[in-house]
DNA sequence: TCGTTTGATAGAAGTATTCTATCGAAAGGT
DNA sequence: ACCTTTCGATAGAATACTTCTATCAAACGA
C-alpha cells in the first residue's frame, strides 16, 4: 500500500507515468498497475485517462494529500528509528534560494562536526520550487524566503534578514556613497530573472521608487551576474550576504541601497509533521543558533 | 508494512500474540513473522522478547505512535474516498460514559435521518478507557468528560453541561426542596463505582461539602442504580440528563443538588487528524449544532 | 515434576508483484 | 492526409512474498 501511495505521488509530481517509474525505479507497467490497484482498493478514479496523463481527478487531489501525510510519516518512522540504532546519520536534503546559498555553510559546518554521519545533498532553486519539493517530499528542509510568498503547512525558523547592496566593478562613480532605490533608474544593470523571487522583491523596490530597468542581463545565476560585472561598467543588485563571498578582492565594490532600507526575511522551512525527526529537530535547533548569532 | 503496522498496534494493545492476531483474523506465526519483519526492516527491536509478550522497547513505543498516526491517516483516506464513492455510509464507533448514554440519540437521530447510510455502534465505557481506544483507533469518536482528566491529541466539542439531582422514590423526605452536597451524609446512596469519573467528580463535592458516604451499592450501570432507588429508601446521585429517562413515571422524584450548583462540560472527543474525514466532520458538526440547542 | 501456556520455526501452498514484450490510440510534424 | 513518435494498457512468465498447518522449546504455575 505504501509502495503505492509512494508510486502515486511520483506520478502526481512527474505528471507522466513513464517518468514516474522511472523515479521510482519500476518498470512503466509495473506503475501503471500500481495506479490501478490503488484505484481499485479506494473504488474512485484518481487519475484522468486517455492515452496518456491527463491529471488527478478531484478525489485523486484529496487522496494526494493524504499519501503525502502517509507517506511522509512512514518516512520519519524509519528515520526515526534509524537515529534510534546508530545515532544522528543519514542523508538531509537542503533546497536553497540562489542568494542564501552562502548562509548554507553556517548551518552545515559546525553541524557537521557534531554529528559526522549526517550528510547533506543541497540543490539551488527558486523559491517556488522549495515550496513543491517540500510538498513532494522531494527535500526534507529549505532555506528560503519567510514572507512575501504562500507557505503552506510548514514551520519556518528565521535566520536573518536580507539587505541589499549595489555591487559594481572598483571606481564605479555610485560607489562612494550610499544610493538610493530611485537612483537606479539610468545605471545598466544586470539583475536574476523574474521568476525569482529576489528579483520581484527587486522590482517591487524599484517600482516604489517609481523607476523602471531593463537589465541587459538576467540570468538565474548570481556567479553570471557578478561574471558580468568584474567585465564592464554593469552593477548588480545583490542582498550584502549572497554579495560578500565576491567582495573578498579589491576588484569589486559595493555600498548599502537605502530610502528604504529595505529587509527581507530569510529562513528555514521545513513540513510540519510532529513530532519532528531527530535531525530534522537538530538542524532547526542549529539554525535558530545561527539566528541568534545573527542578530547579536 | 501498513498491515504490519496494523499488527504491531494489536499487538501493543492486547500485549499478547496470540490474542492480536486473533484480532487482526491472522494466525499467531502470522503475526510473529509481521513483527519480526518490520523489526528488521526498522533495524531495531521494538518488543522485549522472552518466552512471552514483555512490552515494548523505548524504540518500540516511539514506532508506536508514529504506526498509530500512519495507519490512522490511511483509514482516513479510504474513509474519505469512500464517501466521495457513495455518499456519506459506513460505521461510526462511538464509545460513551454511562452518565451520556441518553444524549447519544440527540447525536444519532437526526443525522441517521440526514445519513441513512451511516450505521452507528455505540459501547458503554469509563472515560479512561473511551481515551485508550480513541489512541488505539477501536473507535472513530467518543462522548465523555472533557474537563479534569488528561487528554491526549484530540478534538473536543463541548454539548452540555452536566448537572446533578438526587433521585429517590416518590415521597423520599428529600425531595420537598433543593438539597445541599453538605446534606447528604447521612442519607443512603447507591452509587457509580470509584474508577468511574463521574464518581470521582461527586466524591470531590461531597468531599468539599466535608462529607463522607459510603454507599451500600456501587455498580458500574445506572439501571442498577436506578432500580435499587425504585424498591427501598436508597437515593442516588445522577447527572439530570441521565436521571431524567427515568423520572417519566410517577414512581421517582428528584432534585437539584445545589451549593455549590456543579456543572461539568460532556462533549464529543475525537483524534485530531487534520483535515477531519467527511463522516467525522459531519458529527461534529451534528454535535454542535445540539450543544446549540442545549444553550437555547 | 508435570501439564499448560506462549511464542518461534519449518515447510508447503497459495497469492501478489514485477518484469519483458507487445499493442493500440492519440499527438505532432511534414 | 500520412507517417512517425509518444504514451499508457495488456498478456504471460518468472519471481518474491505471505499465510497457513504442524510442531517445538522454553518458561510458568500447580
Amino acid at each position: 500500500m505504501i509502495d503505492k501511495l509512494e508510486m502515486f505521488i511520483a506520478l502526481a509530481r512527474e505528471e507522466h507515468f513513464g517518468r514516474a517509474a522511472a523515479a521510482q525505479g519500476v518498470t512503466q507497467p509495473t506503475l501503471s498497475a500500481a495506479i490501478k490497484q490503488l484505484e481499485d482498493q479506494l473504488g474512485v478514479m484518481l487519475v484522468w485517462r486517455g492515452s496518456r496523463y491527463r491529471g488527478l481527478t478531484p478525489e485523486g487531489q484529496r487522496a494526494l494529500d493524504w499519501a503525502r501525510r502517509i507517506v511522509g510519516d512512514t518516512r520519519s518512522l524509519r528515520q526515526e528509528m534509524r537515529v534510534a540504532r546508530e545515532g544522528l546519520a543519514g542523508d538531509l536534503r537542503l533546497a536553497v534560494i540562489p542568494t542564501a546559498l552562502t548562509v548554507v555553510s553556517d548551518l552545515t559546518a559546525e553541524f557537521s562536526e557534531t554529528h559526522p554521519n549526517v550528510r547533506f545533498t543541497v540543490q539551488s532553486k527558486t523559491s517556488a520550487e522549495i515550496l513543491g519539493m517540500l510538498e513532494n517530499l522531494e527535500i526534507d528542509a529549505g532555506l528560503t524566503y519567510l514572507d512575501n510568498e504562500p507557505l503552506g503547512r510548514v514551520t519556518t525558523v528565521p535566520i536573518y534578514s536580507e539587505r541589499y547592496v549595489l555591487v559594481a566593478r572598483a571606481g564605479h562613480p555610485l560607489l562612494n556613497a550610499p544610493v538610493a532605490w530611485g537612483d537606479l533608474g539610468d545605471v545598466p544593470l544586470c539583475l536574476l530573472t523574474p521568476d525569482m523571487q529576489n528579483r520581484r522583491i527587486i522590482n517591487q523596490h524599484l517600482a516604489e521608487a517609481a523607476v523602471e530597468v531593463a537589465p541587459q542581463i538576467e540570468s538565474t545565476s548570481i556567479v553570471v551576474l557578478v561574471s558580468h560585472v568584474l567585465r564592464s561598467n554593469w552593477a548588480t543588485i545583490l542582498p550584502v550576504r549572497a554579495a560578500e563571498i565576491f567582495l573578498k578582492g579589491d576588484d569589486l565594490g559595493s555600498v548599502p541601497i537605502v530610502n528604504p532600507d529595505a529587509r527581507h526575511a530569510v529562513g528555514l522551512v521545513a513540513p510540519h509533521r510532529e513530532p519532528f525527526t531527530p535531525v530534522l529537530a537538530a538542524l532547526m535547533d542549529r539554525a535558530r543558533a545561527v539566528s541568534e548569532m545573527a542578530v547579536g
